[in-house]
RNA sequence: AGGACUGUAGCUCAGUUGGUUAGAGCGCAUCGUUGACAUCGAUGAGGUCGGCGAUUCGAAUUCGCCCAGUCCUACCA
């Protein structure tokens, strides 16, 4: 083994030789556990929060895995229907093409072809993570099998009456010419102003003003409002307004919408232009005016002078026109929500166009039943609020798209404009009786690629056929996921699965946080501060990272700052840290915090924590590789430490168990690092050297404490494995062969978990060598404070030792002169005083160390002083608890009867301590 | 406007149903290299647990208010 980690050096070879053997798929037998991977966009490539909730799906399905539950990590990716038509539609830019010279079908197999090309950039990431879903059965929301469900679905739902067409008000993205719905619609407040225009009645015996932050929509204005009870305005109302510009007569209406406090009461109503204004125009009937075009340039309902502008230069245009008219009363400086998409970030316009629509009220209703009755738990359960206030105030959801990537809407029109819905044209015109002759033309739309996300957990199973994976996998366990996407995915998952299959999608919905930088900032190509995981996998210099993080801006100015901030943050670059420490480093910060700021001294740390590892492994090879571990007979003497560490082992055993039950794999990976490196490395490990390297002990002895190195070590990979699987199943080929494990041809993944044994624990082992701990401590300590050099033998007198110190003395004692590094251990006699020393307590008993040519007078005392003042302060505490009756009176018996224990024991350090201070100011 | 979350050591975070002498890693200080590991070891310094109040014998932990910050939803033209 090499002197240090390379975790370069074995990731890939690991992964293959996992994946040709066919180990990530279900195995057939044991109880069903299934993840869904949520499905990356296909032109996306791999994020920290995709690594981090990778990392955290993988470790679930390893745990499953080896505990020999029939395991499947169902993967794929969406077809991302928007993202990926721009992505192609750019390629084709370039070369001076639109995709309209291709037309609609060359379009689409050039996105298959793209997509054979580039699809797989994220599952190649995927691999790299050491992920181990079921590659075999990866899906695509476009494949044909998932296509024909998402046909399947519309079809039903529509024949049912829970899809519908309609013209509605929709957010229009006018860039991408599509609809979107309201989740993918970002709010943003932005500076703008408030323009105050002046409204003549018709009759000419007065006028209104009225208040807006969009002057253009006035051409499309169809009436005014105030409120009813707005005592300004009553003798207006039912009068009618002459719009400027365009002449037309409005009406002035009552509705109580209107907030007779904000601005100056009155309040210009564009129902084909705004929201609210579309409700109102509603209630009042009255008529919708769409003044825009597809692109959002003023059509031909507006007078002459202002079609074909752009809706921001007919604002231009407009405002300078009621500005020469003298409408315009005057402008303020005013922030508002402006709509962009979240896509383009072009701003969204409300626009007036025919749409399908899911009805979801009667969906929706199942869905919140299911987490309201505990069958779908949220974790941690906090999430379920969220999901229950959007889904109590949910909208029916716009599900068509104007593109040319995605599902085809499967309805089609004939020239009356009738429409037929149904699985292909034959079964339509077969359903309806609609002669050969007679045309019919398929509705241009696309869905939503999240109405096929919503099909993925049966989808993926096969569903509509009747499959024996939608038997066994659906519900599936778990799902692992954002707090974003609860709106977008998960809550329509749940409907859509109950609806189509009656069962839930999942049993819990386990919600990470989110990781953000050092500084709590979310992590965006935009501020430049994205770390990529497979950089802090295999590093990168600076130079590609600053060319990298700057790559693509537009603003020179953005880019310098990004440049001089990178420059700052990562002088040398980043380094390797490999795959294993990463993954680790993600378990050990995913606690219940929404919130992850990600640190890179932890996966520093970690990375240390693999070398760790990697050495330990090596010392306990060097020591059991061509020598008799017992693994097949002989006899076996353990050793108190040999107890102790298996002891110790088992707990943690438990605690991780535990932790990986409640999904806090932060206290998973903090049980495996500390039994690690603070009990197996820093002293299970020490102590076995005594009776490895030493001529005294027996060939038994030597035989039992091998046998302890290999098995913990060998049970220890197993615990971590689902955290780190490289690292783990690479020392594990080494180590398994010494054990009585058959290890030919297999691999730590494939192995059971390890299970805690209660007969496997040793209190009293365990207490024994917590003594031996203490006891050396001691002397460590009054050598570091003192110091003494490590390298110098001291010998140390024992007073006040019970029986038991002399037992475990007896014990430990060929260890503790090793390990403390004493010369000699004398056991004073009762009554014996003994030479002035500087000392340290282990219960009752004093460790000394004669002062003699070693101990300064002085820095004794002061560290006695040091101990009474520490002493003296928690005696108080605990004394004026127990001088207070109510503590007494009301505490349980326990929590006194440890207080008085407490007390007893700092009496008895305190008069240790005088007596020692005592002594030695008596020198 | 409504809802959720966060505030513990210089930094990143643990702290389970109230009973600890409030912990870990990194960083810092002092010392240390003859083989498991300097990606290391030993020792140490460092916290009035955001503030105020309440409940309780007892609060980092429960409740109320306040301060600071983050996010989500809905929005006023």
């Amino acid at each position: 083994m090499d002197k240090t980690f390379n975790p370069h050096s074995i990731e890939q070879a690991c992964y293959q030789a996992w994946e040709e053997k066919g180990y990530f798929k279900a195995s057939g037998t044991g109880e069903p556990y299934c993840i869904l991977l949520p499905p990356p966009n296909v032109t996306g490539s791999l994020h920290m929060g995709h690594a981090f909730q990778h990392t955290i799906m993988d470790a679930l399905i390893r745990y499953n895995r080896m505990k020999g539950n029939d395991t499947l990590w169902q993967c794929g990716t969406d077809h991302a229907g928007i993202a990926t038509q721009m992505v192609v539609e750019r390629q084709l830019n370039a070369k001076g093409l639109t995709r309209h010279d291709l037309g609609r079908e060359d379009f689409v197999s050039k996105i298959w072809e793209w997509k054979a090309e580039s699809g797989g950039t994220i599952t190649k990431q995927m691999r790299r993570l050491g992920t181990s879903p079921d590659w075999t059965r990866e899906a695509f929301t476009m494949d044909d099998d998932l296509s024909n469900a998402v046909q399947e679905v519309f079809v039903q739902l529509h024949e049912e009456g829970l899809i519908y067409r309609g013209k509605r008000l929709v957010n229009w993205d006018p860039v991408l010419h599509t609809a979107v719905s309201d989740l993918e619609v970002l709010n943003e407040e932005e500076a703008g102003f408030m323009w105050h225009l002046r409204y003549p009645l018709a009759d000419g015996s007065g006028e209104l003003v009225v208040a807006t932050t969009r002057p253009e929509t006035m051409l499309g204005d169809t009436a005014v409002a105030v409120h009813p009870e707005d005592e300004r305005y009553q003798s207006l109302i039912g009068k009618e307004i002459k719009l400027p510009l365009t002449g037309r007569l409005i009406p002035v209406i009552a509705d109580d919408y209107v907030d007779a406090e904000f601005g100056t009461g009155c309040v210009k109503i564009t129902p084909a232009h705004d929201f609210n204004d579309y409700d109102m125009g509603k209630r009042h009937d009255l008529p919708m005016i769409n003044i825009l075009t597809d692109d959002a340039k003023i059509n031909d309902n507006a007078p002459e002078a202002y079609r074909g502008l752009d809706r921001f230069d007919a604002r231009k245009q407009i405002v300078a026109d009621l500005n020469a008219q003298g409408v315009l009363v005057k402008v303020e400086d005013h922030t508002l929500k402006v709509p962009r998409g979240d896509r383009t970030g072009a701003v969204i316009e409300p626009y007036l166009t025919d749409q399908w629509y899911v009805a979801v009220e009667s969906l929706a209703k199942p869905a919140i039943e299911a987490v309201e009755n505990g069958e779908i738990k949220f974790v941690p359960e906090n999430w379920s609020k969220t999901y229950y206030q959007w889904m109590h105030n949910i909208q029916d959801w716009c599900i068509s798209r104007q593109l040319w990537w995605g599902h085809r809407i499967p309805a089609w029109y004939d020239d009356a404009g009738n429409v037929y819905v149904g699985r292909s044209e034959a079964e339509v015109r077969e359903k309806h009786n609609i002669p050969a002759p007679t045309a019919l033309r398929q509705d241009e739309d696309v869905l939503d690629t999240w109405f096929s996300s919503a099909l993925w957990p049966f989808a993926t199973m096969g569903w509509p056929d009747k499959t024996p994976e939608l038997d066994k996998f659906v519900p599936s366990s778990v799902l692992v996921t954002g707090f974003d996407i609860i709106f977008f995915w998960v809550a329509r998952m749940i409907m859509m699965t109950k609806k189509f299959t009656g069962k839930i999608p999942f049993k819990e919905i386990y919600i990470t946080g989110l990781i953000r930088d050092e500084n709590g900032d979310k992590m965006s190509k935009s501020k430049g501060n994205v770390l990529d995981p497979i950089d802090l996998i295999d590093g990168i210099e600076l130079e590609p990272l600053v060319t990298k993080r700057t790559g693509g801006m537009m603003q020179p100015k953005l880019a310098a700052k990004i440049e001089k901030n990178t420059r700052k943050q990562f002088p040398e670059g980043i380094n390797a840290y490999g795959t294993d420490a990463l993954r680790f480093t993600f378990a050990a910060m995913a606690s219940t915090s929404r919130d992850i700021n990600f640190d890179m001294g932890r996966v520093e740390g970690y990375r240390n924590f693999c070398n760790k590892i990697w050495n330990a492994s090596r010392f306990v090879l060097m020591n059991t590789e061509e020598f008799d571990t017992g693994k097949d007979c002989g006899e076996l003497s353990l050793s108190l430490a040999d107890e102790w560490i298996i002891d110790r082992f088992q707990h943690t055993v438990a605690d991780v168990t535990k932790a990986m039950g409640e999904y806090r794999f932060d206290l998973a990976a903090q049980s495996i690092y500390e039994f690690t490196w603070n009990q197996f490395c820093d002293w299970y490990l020490e102590l076995s050297k005594p009776v490895l390297q030493s001529d005294e002990t027996t060939d038994a002895e030597k035989r039992g404490t091998r046998h302890t190195l290999i098995n913990t070590l060998e049970q220890l990979l197993r615990l971590a494995h689902p955290i780190m699987p490289f690292i783990t199943d690479t020392i594990w080929q080494r180590v398994a062969p010494l054990t009585a494990i058959n290890a030919t041809d297999t691999s730590i993944m494939v192995q059971p978990f390890v299970q805690f044994d209660e007969t496997k624990t040793n209190a009293q082992a365990s207490g024994d060598i917590e003594w031996l701990k203490q006891v050396i401590v001691g002397v460590r300590n009054i050598r570091g404070e003192m110091d003494i050099a490590p390298s110098k033998a001291l010998d140390v007198l024992l007073k006040n030792v019970s029986a038991e110190d002399a037992r475990r003395l007896a014990a430990t004692q060929a260890v503790l002169t090793k390990l403390a590094r004493l010369g000699s251990v004398t056991v004073l006699e009762a009554g014996e005083k003994g030479p002035a020393s500087a000392t340290a307590l282990v219960g009752e008993m004093e460790v000394m160390i004669p002062m003699a040519g070693l101990i300064d007078k002085a820095a004794e005392l002061a560290r006695i002083a040091k101990a009474v003042d520490k002493i003296e302060k928690d005696m108080a505490r605990t004394q004026g608890k127990l001088n207070n009756q109510g503590f007494v009176a009301k505490a349980p018996e326990a929590v006194i009867a440890k207080e008085r224990d407490k007390l007893a024991d700092m009496q008895m350090q305190l008069s240790k301590l005088e007596e020692q201070k005592a002594t030695i100011e008596a020198l």
